[in-house]
DNA sequence: CCGGATCCGTAACGATACTG
DNA sequence: CAGTATCGTTACGGATCCGG
């Protein structure tokens, strides 16, 4: 049985890394960080990923405490994997890595690589922790693929949750794709909507606040 | 030349972790967040890596525009590399991973690791991230091995610089490994104060407010 | 000495096939 | 559905060597 690759540094990022610092861990963080699943889901939702690998990650997680594993109601053999509240404490470093990574995308990964409503969702969430937050009190929809989310702003905080909102002020239909170039600033908001690209319900000063609370009014980084 | 492997996800994260999710990347980028080095400080600072890796690494991420290389001004040979503004975004992603990986720091990793005070300074920064603020108007400052940095509370904020404090309230002396054990609540401040593992200039009450507000007052997570 | 490049053994990963 | 078993490929780790 071979040791398993260390850093051999007494610091929290190499600890850290040692344990979701290698290929696929993160992913399947930010899979069950959407909500619990059952490994074929992981391997649906992971393409790529061998079940060899897949079994060998959870294994390992469930080891270190973050994930735990429920058995599925109605079904005897079903597992349900989850995240330990230990796991969900990286939901802060995955935002944070997610925000930045999002720079990188290009219209060339949209035309090959997939795209799922779910991360999305996910790029949203981290559009918010970062983003201004307006002196008012409403909420939008997004109906995304076949998921809906929304966002609410109450008392100068805005919360992102699963489900629609109670009385959108806007409510933005869109596939997965054109979704996450709209969060990746590869088309603006206001062109998408103008294009046909997505669809949606509410004034145009609905569109600018919301477009305004995510940062989608900044520009993208700039090369360094 | 191989092709690099790749997620073929269109989502952020997973395009961060195309780019510094491999083996070593997130460490020399640790490296660089602390200050620009030479190729030679970071085969120093980062035992086990290989030289023909370093270089592989470095190159990738200079062609990713995340860090730049300048010329030593007293040395014509000398290479300095540093992070670019696109690299110094990490910043709070590496805060939150190392914040959450300290968790995992033992006692058996302090005596087999090596221990070094500027990520004790890293850990450091990530507590200040999330701990409470104070009201109060003071400075600790901390001589860790060789190294003094210092946090400054003004106007309800703390930060946390390199270098020594203005007057400070308290000045905390102790090894790297020390340091960071504290930071990993495998110790408290009182009990590394009492058993002379660290020597404070300053009264009881600015210990307990600086460990108030790096939240060493509260207990260490629970495993899962 | 600094900044690498070359070579080779080992560990990790990827694809496919198969099983309780 | 939830994984193992097997096997080929890629990446990493360690040592050595090289040009300024």
């Amino acid at each position: 049985m071979p040791e398993k690759r260390q850093y051999g540094q007494f610091c929290g990022l190499a600890s850290a890394m040692e344990i979701v610092g290698e290929r696929w861990t993160m992913l399947i963080i930010r899979e069950l960080l959407i909500g619990p699943a059952r490994f074929s889901d992981l391997t649906d939702n992971l393409p790529g990923v061998s079940p060899n690998m897949l079994a060998d990650r959870l294994r390992f997680l469930t080891d270190q405490g973050i994930i735990a594993v429920d058995r599925v109601p109605g079904d005897a053999r079903g597992k349900l994997y989850r995240l330990t509240p230990l796991g969900a404490e990286l939901r802060p470093a995955v935002h944070g890595l997610a925000r930045w990574g999002m720079s990188f995308l290009t219209d060339e990964d949209a035309a090959r690589s997939t795209s799922r409503a779910a991360w999305g969702f996910l790029a949203l969430q981290t559009m918010i922790d970062v983003g201004t937050p307006l002196a008012v009190d409403e909420e939008y929809e997004f109906r995304v693929a076949d998921e809906v989310f929304s966002i609410a702003v109450h008392d100068g905080k805005a919360t992102a949750q699963r489900g629609p909102a109670h009385q959108p002020a806007l409510v933005i239909h869109a596939d997965a794709e054109t979704f996450i170039r709209i969060g990746a600033k590869l088309i603006s908001p206001f062109e998408a909507v103008i294009t046909g690209r997505i669809k949606a319900e509410g004034d145009l000063d609905a569109i600018q606040r919301c477009t305004q609370l995510l940062g989608l009014d900044q520009p993208r980084r700039a090369a360094a």
